[in-house]
DNA sequence: CGCAATATTGACCATCATCAATTGGCGTGG
DNA sequence: CCACGCCAATTGATGATGGTCAATATTGCG
């Protein structure tokens, strides 16, 4: 319960002010949340499904996926703790991809109907949440850059870039290393790539010593040359703060 | 200004009910609109730039895209009369990629301090126009699907139905032919191949009897191929008007 | 009529995928 | 405590998809 408010709160900050007035709601809403648990590679939300809540999570990561029918799968974002991946159920009825967790998960789940009370009662939260879309958005754009016009090298660094930025921000890694509990495999679907093209690649950044690389860890060795080999430029993340009047 | 609010709701009735008082606010806003023209490849907004304003566009067509250092470009969505690509400036400041006009475009401009308060009056407004920016991250994830993991041949195909789809939505087309006033040079940008790649691979498409093509329209000729080469389901638009309760 | 932009076609090449075999890490159970 | 088995990572060999370069054809348009 307080874990929720906590991560909760952290994240909206991350997205913009968080007045006194949505703090209040923010408990609300915690108050009302039910935790759940899942294993690794199990559906929080699936294609086509029709969820009545919204999905923080609480500890673990999670993506949002899409499959092909010749099997293979596009991941397009991945969540960590704090993150919302579901929050456009809330105005988009049915689910056009599914979410599902990559380690074990705890989510706290919140009804669509007390969200929608609340972000009735409290505009700047609505205002938030609405922002915290449209960064959603921005990720998705970007991902576009790379996938269609960068080559693996810089698509593998920017989005190592990206999550240890990310991972910052909301607190989970101070020193050049965070966690990343993900396989080769769940890189390359998420960049386009075939597992073993994303080993090699890791291979050769391992050796330009930008980073070191083990299952479960990223270490970053050298920020300036990762950024600039993923061409990384965070105006995307919108960390700015900057709402509009 | 008839055109504008037109437009306009015709484009929100695609997006979710309409109802009475929210059309009370869309003529205000039409009134207070500002009309402007811009010739063939100028940009309506830039990355980098803080806009004050929404742009709707009234005639002719726009694409939101990012350059890379090399100087290749990635188009990362189209947009038709009645969209309005810039939406989401009104929560994110600084804009993190640029919007372009692909032929002489002609558009309406709502200064965002009007569309603030409108939305604040009018819940169902501000829910209709979240849901829009929610669509368009839709689109952009779908988009991420065919660039990371569709061949050519379908990236194109699912292309073309798309717009199909969007062009009928508004009114745009009945039969099987659409505009499309844009070159193989902008339809490869959007899709991470090359413009001789989409010359090569539009003949492809033509030889299998799925469509024609010449500069300036499609025609459709076998839509259940196309569909199907495609791999296009129509979910991810989201036109099915399923608002949350 | 002629220019400029776009589309087409051919030849060659780069990036990355696929297939396959091997290695390494780690938890489980004897 | 060690052997087994499984999954992920690595490495090598080969091939496909699509990129790049370049020449030609076509179209639109002043």
């Amino acid at each position: 319960m307080q874990r929720v408010i906590t991560l909760l709160t952290r994240k909206l900050e991350t997205i913009g002010a968080v007045p006194a007035d949505a703090r209040e709601c923010i408990e609300e809403l915690a108050t009302l949340a039910r935790i759940k648990e899942f294993a690794a590679a199990h559906d929080l939300v699936s294609e086509f499904d029709r969820p009545d809540v919204c999905t923080m999570v609480l500890s673990g990561f999670v993506c949002r996926y899409k499959v092909v029918p010749d099997g293979r799968r596009q991941i397009m974002s991945f969540h960590i703790p704090g993150d919302i991946p579901d929050l456009q159920s809330l105005f988009l009825k049915t689910m056009d991809h599914s979410v599902g967790t990559l380690v074990p998960t705890q989510v706290a789940l919140f009804a669509h109907t007390d969200v929608l009370r609340v972000l009735k009662r409290c505009p700047e939260l609505n205002h938030l949440c609405w922002r915290d879309t449209l960064i959603d958005a921005a990720v998705f754009r970007e991902w576009m850059v790379g996938i269609g016009r960068r080559k693996a090298y810089a698509r593998i660094a920017h989005l190592l870039c990206e999550l240890m930025v990310r991972m910052r921000a909301m607190g989970f890694a101070s020193g050049p290393e965070y966690e990343l509990p993900i396989t080769q495999t769940d890189i390359g679907d998420a960049l386009g790539l075939s597992n073993v093209h994303v080993s090699r690649t890791l291979g050769e950044l391992r050796r330009s010593k930008l980073l070191a690389f083990r299952p479960g860890a990223v270490t970053v060795l050298d920020w300036d040359g990762l950024a600039q080999a993923g061409e990384f430029d965070p105006t995307y993340l919108h960390f700015d703060t900057d709402v509009a009047a």
